[in-house]
DNA sequence: CTATTTTGTTTAAACGATTAAACAAATGCT
DNA sequence: AGCATTTGTTTAATCGTTTAAACAAAATAG
């Protein structure tokens, strides 16, 4: 690695000292430099080909326009999808975004914050996995500026963005009940998360007000390990029992990808055998072959408002700023198949 | 933010100097420390919760412990799946990544490459757009150690882990030809990457040497804006001549996305009337109703390949080490349908 | 013709770590 | 006892910036 050129080989250059370089790059003391002067610094800056040392200004300025993003997974496409929206948004505002995935495991979501913390990042965006109070705590002891994004503790107060995942849900069960199916299932994961706690308590809900008879073992509630294979006897169980579902609800994307895969080798016709809505846009939802009901989340309104809080927290102690999204709900043939529509 | 703990802070609470602080807590100078006074700077580094400002020490020992990737797009599941790898080799060497998205654009990318050589990342890894030869020489200048991951230009000697994308194409347009087919399009994008006129080649190279008769639009070249419709646009040329293709090879997952849309929209029969082959996998080809034959990128061979090659040149100046590994084909029902089976 | 202000620039401390070198005290050796 | 070595710790410079404060020279005012 080449010797890197510094404000002082500038300043040896030109003949002043390192604190005039400075001045003069960084259109600092206006009108108070000798133009000329000025100009010949600029000049060799850009002859020598000089690029400030963030880390330097860093740990000077006590800023380092870096944020922090800890999700579950950066390559699940709804992480993916929200991690470039927040790219963009942060690059509009000078910052750069340092990431890092916590597979939803609390040790994991610890360890990565503290790494990001000691690389003084000026901010944090994170979708806390379960589990993860005790650090979430420690960041509004140490105030440290963040937002949650996804997923929230109810009991902390923090900043948070998020989707109504209740509502998401009893609108989800209750576009089923509408299109005449009462035998309603769902998958999720077995989790404290309280946006899948809200996705499961939306679907009772809806199930009770609708009066629907509930039978316990419509509900799936999955191990986090071996998903694939628990997934395939979810399904099993629900569509082979005495009382077979004809609708059923995939509190996720990557539920739901596993479990199209499975009804299509098994020869589940959707929707006229099963209706079916999942949580969660993907690409994969669309090739189905009866293309996916949906629940939308606006990523991008997300995103964006993730920043706007983020850097609105920063270096300022405002109160806790927290939204609650509404999620569209796009019906698709998956609910509403041809055969209903003729 | 409170005030952050520094060594000074301990070396104040204990009654020694902060050269002390900083040799116990790294653990060196070993055995000439008298035991107790260490104990006594761990336990009041614990009870104050101290953490390294790794800023500080990044600007005094010349390493940041950080690794910039810069990708076309993140939120692409092949560069996300890549990014993920890269982020979990990266965490097994004490590294960090921070990422950008280039959007295919040489710009952009420029730009992504200067902020993160300012922030004084230890190295690179890069999928370069097309027209970014010119950042690339720099960086080769500059003697900042990267690897090209992805793809690579010939002309300039870097680092690279790519594909043999030539093979593979070809591969592809050989088993079309195996499974009977000759009339064989190609949907590509209009681009200098090497990657992609490598896929060309390979597909007019299989062409030729199998003595099949090539007409020149069968190979579909996307201008990279509005994509979608130019898509839409290409197949339908393909599928409605005079003489309709029987087969059609898709030169990213992207492109392979749209494609299978659109050819489900316009009720071409997989693989009966058209076989279908894509590069690169994704969920949305497992759910498509006949499960996409693909070619295999090796994700993870590639990732760690990278890590490994960036790390032996951090700090070394060994040559240049290029990697071109090998695709594998994924047959599946779009080429071998059903029907054939029987 | 001083005194004051303005202009242009430098000095020097600071950010929070690392680390070579210096130093002091205790111990070992003959 | 006298010298060398070992043990334990501190001093001080440094990384590349920023920035308040000091300074010097020139311009303006009274």
């Amino acid at each position: 690695m080449m010797k890197k050129i510094s404000l002082k080989d500038i300043a040896n250059q030109v003949g002043v000292s390192t604190a005039l370089v400075s001045y003069v790059l960084n259109n600092q003391k206006e009108g108070r430099i000798n133009k000329d002067v000025a100009q010949r610094i600029k000049d060799t800056a850009k002859r020598l080909n000089y690029r400030t040392n963030q880390v330097a200004k860093s740990l000077k300025t006590n800023k380092t326009f870096t944020i922090g993003l800890i999700v579950a997974d950066i390559s699940n496409p709804f992480f993916s999808s929200l991690a470039r929206i927040i790219e963009d948004e942060a690059d509009k505002n000078n910052y750069t975004v340092i990431f890092g995935s916590s597979d939803e495991n609390p040790n994991k979501s610890e360890k990565l914050i503290e790494t990001l913390v000691n690389r003084q990042v000026d901010g944090l965006i994170i979708a806390p996995p379960q589990n993860s109070e005790a650090q979430i705590n420690y960041l509004v002891e140490q105030d440290i500026p963040f937002v949650l994004i996804d997923r929230y503790f109810p009991g902390i107060e923090t900043n948070f963005v998020a989707i109504d995942n209740y509502k998401a849900a009893y609108t989800a069960v209750q576009h089923f009940i509408d299109i005449g199916r009462k035998r309603i299932g769902m998958i999720t994961y077995e989790s404290s998360i309280f946006n899948l706690n809200e996705r499961t308590r939306g679907y009772l809900s809806a199930m009770k007000e609708n009066k629907i008879p509930f039978k316990t073992n419509w509900l799936k509630e999955l191990r986090p390990n071996n998903t694939k294979r628990c997934i395939e006897k979810a399904i099993n169980e629900l569509v082979n029992g005495p009382q077979p579902i004809d609708a059923l609800l995939f509190s996720s994307n990557t539920i739901a990808a596993w479990g199209l895969k499975w009804l299509n080798s098994i020869d589940i016709k959707v929707p006229d055998q099963l209706a079916v809505i999942s949580f969660d846009e993907s690409e994969a939802l669309d090739l189905f072959y009866a293309p996916l009901t949906y629940i939308k989340q606006p990523l991008q309104e997300m995103g964006q408002a993730a920043i706007k809080i983020l850097l609105d927290h920063i270096g300022v102690n405002n109160k806790p700023v927290q939204v609650n999204m509404e999620a569209g709900l796009i019906i698709r043939e998956s609910t509403i198949g041809q055969t209903e529509l003729n």
